[in-house]
DNA sequence: GAATGTGAAGGCTTTCACAGCG
DNA sequence: CGCTGTGAAAGCCTTCACATTC
């Protein structure tokens, strides 16, 4: 998130910035930002703040964001799409090195700049050019088993958009996002006004 | 997350379930099945577990999902289709009000059962009939904007799909989902094996 | 003077462990 | 006997406040 607003004033030239501007721009306090800036190194320069340019690599280089980072999709549906037009997506490294799909119809049909392929294709596509990162974006049933399969291929992490529980072993990172939740979060927000904290998120 | 699997088991007609079976299936602790539930009241039998069928409809009350909730779409895009298209969203009683987009090419298409209108509608449609909940599916760039608009016209949920900070009054509830920095997450997960827990998530 | 870096305090969440009930 | 419900303990994260540095 302080990647996303120290690129944006980088862009704009600006040379230094305080916590309580990066606070401001990301929703946080002040203190908050001095602390977890502060759990990677001391960034900042008192009295004056941190420089913009200077931090913006750093934050770059934690993330593992200086390297490509090849991505396999799995369902060639709207929410893959979503993400490979996302111009951010590529903007900061990550690149669609393939696209896989049960149906017969999609699969050979163009896809941005790839060809969507049949899903038996995963594995040994995967030994020719490993891609560490896949997303999943399937229906929920059969999900798991399709993630056992890439684990088994060695992919070491996976954003997973189907809406049910999966499970990895110890050494694999896994990543859940789940919009119908996101939606029931905002529904028992509206029913029982007072539970939760309201306001500036 | 306990909703989903709970109605899982009473689908394949499962009378009770203990916290340790729910605990497994959602990827928890029994303590913290216990202590989320017991939040909202005693649903559970000691020496039983909890039944099933009737948990699920307390959680559906209480996540005020008995009635059904009017959702506008702003941004006639790929992320916008794909909660459309995902059965469990209408199923869970989220009917899309009606789509936005500023793009002339996409005004007046057909879009699942509606009609793609123009931005500037949403003003006046909104005091026809209001939709309590939008889902916010456009660039960064002047969503906050449209955000204000949405605001003033009397929104009172916000799901943000925008690569953006965004502010609202008190009274309106806002959640974002940022894909691409779910992707940087797993980014540094995978540069800096050790810092995070790894695992079944 | 201005703003960081950081121990200490405070608050929140999770886990423990067990009494109590079916 | 099995499993919930729940105070108490432990652990984690955020906020405070101030010495420190530029």
């Amino acid at each position: 998130m302080y990647l996303r607003y120290l690129e944006d004033l980088d862009t704009r030239g600006q040379q230094t910035a305080s916590s309580d501007e990066l606070a401001h721009l990301c929703g946080t306090t002040p203190a908050q930002v001095r602390k977890d800036l502060s759990f990677f190194g001391s960034f900042g320069k008192r009295g004056l703040g941190y420089p913009v340019h200077e931090l913006t690599a750093h934050l770059r280089e934690i993330l593992g964001l200086q390297r490509e980072w090849k991505v396999i999709i799995i369902g060639a549906g709207k929410i893959g799409a979503a993400l490979a037009n996302y111009r951010g997506f590529r903007q900061r490294g990550f690149k669609v090195a393939g696209v896989y799909d049960n149906d017969p119809l999609k699969v050979g049909q163009p896809w941005g700049e790839a060809i969507v392929r049949r899903m038996e294709d995963i594995e040994a596509d995967l030994t020719r050019e490993d891609a560490p990162i896949a997303v999943l974006a399937i229906p929920a049933e059969g999900a798991q088993q399709v993630v056992d399969r890439l684990v088994a291929a060695g992919v070491r992490a996976i954003l997973n958009f189907a809406p049910t529980q999966i499970t990895v072993p110890p050494h694999v990172n896994l990543k859940s996002v789940n919009m119908a939740m996101e939606l029931e979060g905002l529904s028992f927000a509206l029913t029982n006004p007072g539970y939760l904290d309201e306001g500036v998120a």
